[in-house]
DNA sequence: ATGGGTCCT
DNA sequence: AGGACCC
């Protein structure tokens, strides 16, 4: 394959910076974006007190007394500013987005176009102009490929970019855990033979998630192919070598648009219903954003989640048969998205559609049984029509959205109100006594389901019979893989090691930012020659992709 | 986990 | 339709 240049620009905490511009908040303030009980994203002031992602609202305040919580269920604002950081990055070549806050730019042509005219720094000029269209900073990798890439990015980080050369592709991933590569998740990874070291060692490294890249490429292709699959085994071989063809895939409208909300308990029609009238309204918007780019019709999608919980302990998400019936854990059922969907009257209509599609799927409760423990509730539209054209890159008109976030300037008084109103109830902040969208402790939620004198044995709740009731088979319950944290401490440099010249902030540094975006000047943050593996430093790299940009590395940083 | 997405089987 | 993976 010809050589590429790939970035991949990651948007520093993102929501949580979002939220920091929209509310005017100074840089030292720590700032936690919550969803439900849960922080999904902080800054670095409540990371240092100890506030980490995922983690509960209340550890956090006890953490941090003076964090500042701000609810991010509705993720309009989030899709805008991810719309325009996008739409800044297409100057510089096709955008691939992962997520919202992700985006991998395949600056090859450019690079090429701007060669002549001496270095170049991609990762430099990207973020740049994503701060200058959106405010935001953002962290970025520079690679030839989407797999060095993404693992350069993480190297420093917040507001600052990593270049990782071809030449030492091989060396950087050999001591990585084989859950770094991205695709490679909690199940590929039990999957993946262990170098033959013994039932011992092999048994406690297993158990320590710890088996890194170097010992996969030892298993060889074969093995990685009999436990992944022809492709999946070749693609992870690849990686193992630090090479990855994959190209950017460029990003186009949404295939699938999708609006849910999760809740601990809804056990009745009516409570379906009330969920309904927050939804339905929030996906009939989406549609009329999203409508002029594309064909309005669609197939609407209901998807539901039955009470139970998928865990390391209980990989199944299997609920305790004595409690609750067996079935999958998540059941989605789809029919014709209602004419109009997108118009006026869309929300009545898909709310009745949707209705419709439950009642067919799910038994009334009765006196004699539990009625069913939904947890989560989400409507999608799909299988677009492409009336419209379906172009690649057809992004709507980020200018024609500019302002238009829901309760905020433009918007009528109504308007805001309604937001306002949808917002506490995404937050739960409406469930209060009677509502039959329940929410309450997991103590209390024993309770209460325990209660219901349930003479029904192994009945299911779906209609429509499920082929058996057998269940989930015993599994192979997996390892505790190593945390991020421990995956940067592990890795050549950690996050100590932040690259002075980010710091700084004189012009001299900013050169030498520049220097290391491509190359090997300000390499000193990359694997230096002592720390390559003596096996990896003969003549590997030629077979990475490695030609035309490793040799403007050279240029560039000699 | 949350509230989304994409691709593969 | 469900699962695995990504953020």
């Amino acid at each position: 394959m010809k050589a590429r240049a790939i970035v991949l620009l990651d948007l520093d905490y993102f929501y949580c910076q979002v939220e920091m511009l929209r509310n005017g908040l100074p840089a030292e303030r720590p700032v936690a974006v919550t969803q439900k009980f849960l922080v999904v994203t902080c800054n670095y002031p409540a990371r240092s007190s100890g506030v980490a992602k995922l983690m509960r609202t209340t550890e956090a305040v006890a953490r941090c007394p003076d964090l500042r919580l701000i609810a991010g269920e509705d993720l309009t604002p989030y899709r805008e500013a991810s719309d325009e950081a996008m739409q800044a990055l297409r100057a510089f070549g096709p955008v691939q987005r992962v997520g919202l806050d992700e985006f991998f730019i395949d600056v090859t042509a450019v690079a090429e176009a701007r060669a002549s005219a001496g270095a170049w720094a991609p990762g430099t000029h990207a973020r740049a102009a994503v701060r200058r269209a959106t405010g935001l900073t953002s962290s970025a990798g520079v690679a030839h490929n989407k797999l060095l890439a993404k693992l350069a990015a993480s190297l420093h980080k917040p507001d600052a970019q990593t270049a990782l050369p071809a030449s030492e592709a091989s060396a950087f991933v050999a001591p990585l855990p084989l859950r770094a590569l991205p695709g490679v998740g909690a199940r590929s990874a039990n999957c993946v033979p262990l170098r033959r070291v013994g039932a011992r060692a092999a048994a406690a490294l297993h158990a320590t998630g710890c088996t890194t890249v170097a010992e996969a490429r030892e298993a060889g292709l074969a093995a990685l192919q009999r436990a992944l699959g022809a492709a999946a085994g070749r693609r992870l071989a690849a990686q193992c070598e630090g090479a990855c063809a994959e190209p950017v895939k460029e990003s186009g409208p949404p295939l699938s648009v999708t609006v849910e909300d999760s809740f601990k308990a809804a056990h009745s029609v009516e409570a379906l219903r009330l969920v309904l009238q927050v939804l339905a309204p929030d996906l009939r918007r989406r549609l009329a954003d999203e409508a002029a780019s594309r064909g309005a019709s669609a197939v609407e999608g209901v998807r539901w989640r039955h009470h139970g919980t998928r865990t390391m302990q209980n990989p199944t998400g299997e609920r305790d048969a004595s409690v609750a019936p067996r079935g999958p854990l998540c059941v989605s059922r789809s029919c014709a998205m209602p004419s109009g969907a997108s118009g006026e009257r869309g929300a009545a209509a898909i709310a009745a559609a949707a209705e419709a599609v439950l009642r067919a799927n799910l038994r009334p409760p009765q006196p004699s049984r539990p009625p069913f423990h939904l947890t989560l509730l989400a409507l999608s539209a799909t299988k677009f029509a492409r009336a419209g054209g379906l172009q690649a890159g057809g992004l709507r008109d980020a200018a024609g959205s500019r302002g238009a976030i829901a309760g905020e300037k433009g918007a009528s008084p109504q308007a805001k109100q309604a937001a306002a109103a949808h917002r506490d109830f995404r937050s739960g902040y409406q469930l209060g006594q009677g509502s039959p969208v329940v929410l309450m402790s997991k103590a209390e939620e024993r309770r209460d389901w325990s209660e219901w004198a349930w003479e029904g044995g192994g009945e299911e709740e779906l209609c429509g019979g499920d082929e058996e009731a057998g269940g989930a088979e015993p599994h192979d319950v997996g390892p505790c893989f190593p945390s991020p944290r421990e995956l940067g401490a592990r890795s050549p440099s950690g996050e100590a090691g932040a690259n002075e010249a980010q710091e700084a902030g004189s012009a001299e540094a900013a050169e030498a930012a520049e220097a290391a975006d491509w190359g090997l000047a300000g390499r000193n943050h990359l694997p230096t020659r002592s720390e390559v593996a003596p096996a990896a430093r003969g003549g590997r790299e030629s077979a990475i992709e490695d030609t035309a940009t490793t040799r403007e590395c050279r240029r560039h940083g000699s």
